[in-house]
DNA sequence: GCAAGCGAACTTTTT
DNA sequence: GTTCGCTTGC
């Protein structure tokens, strides 16, 4: 057998149409389950065996590290471990940190910049807010921050911002963006957005640049394409080089081949753009499309709920997943009365599965709308004593202890990041209050020197208390020590330097509070996860070394540094989230539903299947927003390779007070021939407000709807409403109706509620209001 | 300068 | 119900 036909053996027609296609730019629509990481690596195999592609000349592009290490493991298997090595397989932001390490110089940052994650900023934002005088309630940081990443999404510099800025709002928004930014710059630090933003103005203030990347990538790929935001598009085309240009550009484009599926897209909420997907044959004129839509994943009777439910979502370009796997087990419905009774019946279940032998632990997945949903799952597991495990929530990276002697690591690698040099200016506390704080702030605007400028020279800061500045000199002399030991260490031994000499360590062991015992055990497991580091990083380096040759020159390849330390954990979160499927069985994973992306199970729990908790509350007036829920849905429901079950709680207490939700729409849009009710609704008696007669559970149609006992709260009478009635909401008090839109249960109210609290946009059927 | 105490928020979040 | 962050009071 050739090695073409080996590298092709085992996919069906499309997939290897998609794995051998050359040329023109290529669109891979690949449906849940339709193997496309397989197709991906496959093509990248086929490249280098029949093309006579170098691995150095490929980028793959992938969202996540998860995602990227599953590709790099799948080309080390087929190609080998240098191959995999020195194939650029990354994503988006480690592959602009990389470039922008080599040529942010140009725009007047240092290479070794610090890479601000979202808390950082939000913090600079106040800061900046705060100089700028800005009132808070007003202009919430927050809101600005948010904001100013969807400006970098979309590319829109403050310049152009403020040129277009009309309102109020807008024009502080711009004001509050440019000295954002510029103080990023003087602290020579860039967030998450602008490694995205500035490496493409990189591209496109530098054409030498660009040409240096495009004679380098000869093949690029991008994985989930429809998560793509514009900034992430525009650097792709930039890359790539556009066809258009090739008589101008030197370089003719690059081959690109993009995979995804407008069916997954559930980030919008953040940026992505299902366009992006939708409009790629015409972005990239002579593109090819290849659809997969052969399932090899989930079972019949999983795969048509999936498709019945996404079939719902207008607009969407035909795609129908199908799959040999038979019709496999019915889907099995249940209706709690409670959440705690919910979280009971599936932990039941569960243990009645992996006693019965049917599945091990380890293939059974929990998922759930909100991380606030995971707790009473957490209760029922320990008590039962199943093995689980939690994924995301509060993560290792966030916490306070980490994020502190991160801080310290960051001043060390670059004593310009004044959010981090702020930060531990008075951690462990060492007598520098915000007092002391302001006075050097003054001091660093009066004479347009940076704070950590100003902090060296604290004798001329203004109204400054002798001992504030003994205790600034006595920390800067600290820095200093510290400073002095960077060089020669590594970074563990930089952090152990960092824990003993502040004094952190020392001030978490004297505590007798109960959380700062695990505190300190978390900083151990800190110190342990630097040395692994070390490890694995120093064979990297040096397979990079040997394949770029001349290209490093002058750069010492062998030993890890503190900023490639630090670049690794601000690019790559917690690396042991998922649970491998082992030994003793593995662990039950819980999760949210978008955690669930990318990942299979033979057994899948979607739990909380009710409208206002998924699809949530926020998203129910919105018909975008609800088909980004429904795609959501979708994704939930194809994870489950044989079994699936459906639950939802009639009665959940929601910020301590009890909620009643209805059935999730989602459910009745499943096929009720699909569906085996374990119980189709509730015995709970009525709340007491109102009582509605319920109808009977699993008849033909809408089973998921109905509700034995009554509705209250969630189901209630929405009040008529027209503009001008007064009415009085239970948290916001007397309000005005300003605008109304929208008919039946969407119907949307505009109120004025005045002054304090502002114009709210309610939907009339589940706000708290009565018309007065 | 610091700690306790109160009030507001509270989807999802690969980087 | 909880957590986080800010304000108040010592």
């Amino acid at each position: 057998m050739s090695s073409q036909e080996q590298l092709l053996e085992g996919l069906n027609g499309p997939q290897r149409d998609a794995v051998t296609h050359s040329g023109s730019p290529l669109l891979i629509v690949a449906g849940a389950g339709s193997g496309k990481t397989r197709v991906l690596t496959h093509r990248i195999a086929h490249l280098m065996a029949e093309r006579g592609v170098r691995p150095g000349e490929i980028l793959a592009i992938t969202f996540t590290n998860k995602a990227a290490a599953e590709m790099k493991e799948r080309i080390e298997a087929l190609l080998g471990t240098r191959a995999a090595n020195t194939m650029w397989t990354m994503t988006f932001h480690s592959a602009c940190v990389r470039i922008l390490r080599r040529e942010a110089h140009r725009l007047g940052y240092p290479s070794s910049f610090t890479i601000y994650d979202a808390a950082d900023s939000q913090r600079l934002m106040q800061l900046v807010c705060k100089e700028l005088d800005l009132d808070p309630k007003r202009f919430p940081p927050r809101s600005f921050s948010f904001q100013v990443s969807n400006l970098k999404n979309e590319l829109v510099d403050y310049d152009t911002f403020s040129e277009q800025a009309q309102t109020e709002q807008e024009k502080k928004l711009a004001e509050a963006y440019r000295l954002y930014q510029r103080r990023l710059h003087e602290a020579g630090a860039m967030d998450f957005d602008d490694l995205i933003m500035i490496t493409v103005n990189l591209f496109q203030m530098f054409p030498d640049v660009t040409e240096y990347y495009r004679r380098r990538f000869r093949h690029v790929m991008v994985d989930e394409y429809q998560d793509t935001n514009h900034a992430q598009y525009v650097f792709v085309r930039e890359l790539v080089g556009a066809a258009e240009d090739s008589d101008t550009s030197v370089v003719p484009p690059a081959e690109l081949c993009v995979v995804g599926d407008a069916d997954q897209s559930i980030y919008a909420f953040r940026g992505a753009t299902i366009r992006n997907i939708l409009e790629f044959e015409r972005d990239f004129p002579n593109a090819r499309t290849i659809l997969l839509e052969q399932n090899y994943r989930s079972t019949q009777n999983i795969l048509s709920a999936a498709n019945t439910v996404i079939d719902r979502n207008e607009g969407r370009p035909a795609k129908n997943l199908w799959s040999e796997q038979g019709e496999g087990p019915k889907i099995i419905g249940y209706v709690a009365d409670n959440e705690h009774d919910e979280a009971a019946f599936v932990v039941g279940e569960i243990d009645r599965l992996t006693d019965e032998g049917v599945v091990r632990p380890g293939q059974v997945a929990v998922f759930y709308r909100t991380n606030a949903q995971s707790r009473v799952f957490e209760d029922v597991f320990i008590r039962t004593g199943l093995p689980y495990k939690i994924v995301g929530g509060v993560r290792f990276y966030e916490r306070k202890e980490i994020r502190d002697i991160l801080a310290y690591l960051r001043v060390l690698a670059n004593p310009e990041d004044t959010v981090s040099l702020r930060r531990i200016l008075n951690v462990p506390k060492r007598g520098i209050g915000a007092r002391a704080e302001e006075s050097v702030e003054l001091l660093a605007a009066r004479e347009r020197i940076s704070f950590a400028g100003a902090l060296r020279r604290v004798d001329e800061a203004p109204g400054l208390a002798t001992r504030s500045a003994k205790a600034i000199r006595n920390f800067t002399a600290l820095l200093d020590e510290l400073a002095e030991a960077v060089p020669g260490s590594t970074p563990a031994e930089i952090v152990e330097t960092v824990l003993s000499r502040t004094g952190y360590l020392s001030e978490l062991a004297e505590s007798k509070d109960l959380q700062d015992e695990s505190r300190v055990e978390n900083l151990e497991e800190f110190v342990d996860l630097a040395r692994e580091f070390e490890h694995t990083f120093a064979t990297l380096l040096q397979d990079e070394a040997d394949l770029e040759g001349e290209e490093n020159q002058g750069i010492d390849p062998g030993e890890p540094t503190l900023v490639d330390f630090l670049e690794r954990i601000a690019l790559v979160a917690d690396t042991d989230q998922i649970p491998d499927e082992d030994d003793e069985g593995g662990v039950v994973t819980l999760m949210t539903l978008h955690a669930a992306k990318g990942l299979e199970f033979p057994a899948v729990f979607l739990s909380g299947m009710e409208d206002g908790v998924f699809p949530h509350t926020r998203t129910l007036g919105d018909k975008t927003q609800l088909e980004e829920e429904r795609r959501l849905a979708y994704v939930g429901i194809t994870r489950a390779q044989e079994r699936l079950y459906v639950s939802r709680a009639a009665v959940r207490s929601a910020w301590g007070t009890p909620s009643y939700n209805p059935a999730s729409r989602f459910l009745d849009e499943v096929p009720s021939s699909l569906v085996d009710w374990r119980r189709a609704e509730s015995t709970l008696a009525a709340p007491p407000s109102r009582t509605i007669g319920g109808r009977p559970g699993g008849g033909s149609g809408g089973f998921g709807s109905t509700f034995g006992g009554g509705r209250a709260k969630a189901a209630k009478e929405a009040p008529a409403l027209s503009v001008g009635d007064l009415v009085n909401h239970d948290s916001f008090g007397m309000g005005r109706v300003e605008l109304v839109d929208g008919a039946g249960d969407r119907t949307k109210a505009r109120i004025d509620f005045g002054a304090d609290i502002g114009e709210k946009d309610l939907l009339v059927k589940y706000a708290p209001i009565e018309k007065l």
